[in-house]
DNA sequence: CATATTTCAGCGCAACTGAAATAA
DNA sequence: CTTATTTCAGTTCCGCTGAAATAT
């Protein structure tokens, strides 16, 4: 068998992890997308608006709203107005929202661990730095 | 900043590959999700029936055929019943369709370029490896 | 005036569930 | 009888476009 792309492998390993991480997700009623925005706003510490999110997740505004208006509903993420811009959200997590993406993180650490079983710690830590590399390739430009 | 989740490096690495590959391919009039199995098929050499393909997929049976009737729909992909189970169809490339899936690796040569932009030709090669034996992780079993 | 964010309204479709027919 | 593959029918929901209001 022929070396198959890189491309492809990245779209494997993908839909590797989803399904790991829906199945070890659902018991929590969450959805893989669902805990990505989590994930996300908690990564970069309650500074993103809807309008900056959409962008890392290459969507439009529009969608990234109502996935948002969704984790309101469950009272998981709030927003504040930004106190400089008064047109701009600031999106953050909830008490609850911290909770549940506490609750999200140990159900799938032993996805993760499961995923990485064939990778030494060294390994594991090449390969971090690794994609590290192509996501900054994506972005001579800081992200907005 | 901590460091990040792997599972969430993948998910970015994955939408970042995913926006780009939309953009080189739409000239092409094709979804990167149609490419992609057309890349299944063709990489394993038109053993797959529809079944199995949406195993692979990780989506049911029912929405890969769906997916399959649009590439048959556009006379990319075949059906012929094998041989041995008058019940399973074997789905292989038409010409039209390996003649696309090529001009589909072109497009996105350059794409696969860019992303490995700051990997060493060392690293890339490190880096499939890596995913392979991620891949790995989820099939003691051989693939069905 | 140009640009960015948010929001309302409507649309298309991709992937789902349910059920049934065929075959090993 | 049980299991796997395929297919028909109906449905839900995600992400899209268009348009407008607000603010810089």
């Amino acid at each position: 068998m022929m070396n198959p792309r890189i491309l492809y492998l990245i779209k494997r390993a993908e839909i590797e992890v989803t399904s790991r991480m829906s199945r070890a997700l659902e018991k929590l009623s969450i959805t893989v997308t669902q805990f990505t925005v989590l994930y996300f706003v908690w990564h970069d510490k309650g500074d993103l608006s809807s309008a900056q999110l959409s962008r890392r997740f290459s969507m439009t505004p529009q969608s990234m709203n109502e996935l948002i208006a969704v984790l309101q509903r469950k009272k998981l993420l709030k927003k504040a107005v930004d106190p400089a811009h008064k047109r701009i959200l600031r999106i953050s997590l909830t008490a609850k929202g911290t909770q549940l993406l506490k609750d999200c993180n140990t159900a799938i650490d032993h996805v993760e661990e499961e995923l990485l079983a064939g990778l030494s710690k060294a390994d594991t830590e090449k390969f971090r730095e690794f994609v590290g590399k192509i996501l900054a390739s994506g972005r001579e430009k800081p992200l907005t």
